[in-house]
DNA sequence: TTGACACATTCATATAAATGAATATGTGGA
DNA sequence: TCCACATATTCATTTATATGAATGTGTCAA
């Protein structure tokens, strides 16, 4: 299922979330389940897309989802990666303002859901 | 110098790090810094390779470099980047040794250096 | 069972990233 | 200065990723 290479898994894990689309979307999840629709508006792409990014996020089992009637509701299957994320945002060039910003973004929201912070 | 957006920002940054050759590199300045020859010899690339995944390295502010005579001696700017990407180990699909001993050669390495691991 | 809604998938095309080969630059020594 | 060593850059090509449009699938209500 993996790469055999446990260098490549990263990579290919790192290359999953190397989208700002995507990112958004996890973000967005932050805060719990959302349904496709509510993603697509949140995030502001087409519902084609938004599933599209979803499917690869869920491929790489970052997110999963559930049938709830017509819609599927999504989650994060891993909430600590949004603290994580927040982390990367130090290792950007340092401009304080926007690291801040971004950091709080991330990993302020997961902690305020009981996440353990990076 | 950046993207406009934070989250293009911090997408292109994750994008430095998702090739399975750059982490490599990363990993092979965990223990201090080393010339271009001796890192294309750890990695097992060419001369030319090397220095182009340097090269991009760089571009993010991950690596420096200087001179040393004839040879460029390279660096981690930010070596807490490895704890870092050995957290995301732990976001890998679940394979319990995988992760372990990815994470290890990670982070392990650089908190013997004495950075604040993950 | 039909129709509408919500979402998923496929496909062709566009865009970007990676690659190897060739070549340029920079440094030190004869 | 000329040459060899070490590294950097450029270029053409391949390969991967992203994208929008079209269409398929599943669910509910009538």
């Amino acid at each position: 299922m993996y790469p055999p290479d446990p260098m490549e898994a990263l990579a290919d894990l790192l290359g999953a979330v190397s989208h700002p689309d995507r990112l958004r979307l996890l973000l967005a999840m932050g805060d719990g389940e959302h349904d496709v629709a509510s993603l697509a508006d949140t995030v502001g792409l087409s519902q084609p897309r938004t599933s599209q990014h979803l499917a690869l996020l869920r491929a790489h089992h970052l997110v999963s989802s559930r049938r709830e009637g017509r819609r599927a509701m999504y989650s994060l299957t891993q909430p600590e990666i949004l603290p994580w994320l927040g982390q990367a945002a130090s290792f950007l060039e340092h401009d304080a303002e926007r690291t801040a910003s971004l950091a709080e973004r991330l990993s302020g929201l997961a902690s305020r859901l009981g996440v353990e912070g990076g």
